[in-house]
DNA sequence: ATAAACACTGTACCTAAGTACAGAGTCAAG
DNA sequence: CTTGACTCTGTACTTAGGTACAGTGTTTAT
């Protein structure tokens, strides 16, 4: 399994070096091996940690939360109930998210199809296309 | 129609008086009425817009982003293919937030199925059921 | 075997999005 | 008609999430 420096995983992942060593910190990937010079050795699964926290983000979960959500296993120290329990806690957030994403993208397909219409929309037709809606 | 002072309308909808203030500096909210003592007043569309804008915060969506949807409409200024086309892209925006979730959630339960199993599970279980998907 | 390109640690700085006063004026209940 | 709770503006502080050096050591391509 090839390695990779912290250079070529910014570069695969597409984040900055330092943003990587801040995750490292701040304990959301696991600190990798270094070399006898203290170079960090990356694998292919840092890419996935990177990038899975990157997409996390875009989805408005904070730093907090994902690193709740990668820890998020079942061992010796954790009871299968307890993990079982945080994991459906995070599925009925993410259920609600969903929901509101719907919700919203819903309002904006009523918004592009009033375009074929005449003159000047109201005010705010996205909070209107919320309101008809909830 | 009912009015609301500052302190009302941050209580309806949740949140800090100042962050309304902070809003309407930024643009995010249209100015309400005075009175003559320089009273904002409030009325029922500006509790949609402060929930508008949490909601859209928890899905990851920046000010600068909630801005720009709150101002999509067809008017004098704006072409209707204009709002169109940005609006499609936004919609495209949200699709694609719904997708990532629902491959997260995918992942979430099958760490819920797998608990029913015995020992500890594998390093990360939610990066290798995001891998086992995409 | 040496220069250019990288990496290391530690500390400082930055942006977005609030949040908290200070000092002064306003409202409303008793 | 006053007093406690609000509100106003303006400015300063805070927190999360990075980002940028400085000074020093390491690799690697020639």
């Amino acid at each position: 399994m090839k390695v990779l420096t912290i250079g070529q995983l910014a570069k695969k992942a597409q984040v900055n070096i330092e943003t990587i060593r801040y995750y490292e910190r701040r304990g959301l990937i696991p600190e990798p091996p270094r070399r006898d010079s203290g170079y960090r050795q990356y694998s292919a699964e840092h890419v996935a940690y990177i990038q899975f926290i990157q997409r996390a983000k875009t989805l408005g979960f904070s730093l907090k939360e994902i690193s709740e959500l990668l820890s998020l296993r079942v061992n010796p120290r954790t009871t299968c109930g307890d993990v079982k329990q945080r994991a459906e806690a995070k599925i009925a957030d993410m259920e609600e998210k969903i929901q509101i994403l719907e919700s919203f993208k819903a309002a904006l397909q009523r918004l592009v199809t009033a375009c074929r219409g005449r003159g000047p929309t109201s005010e705010c037709p996205i909070l209107e296309a919320m309101n008809s809606q909830d």
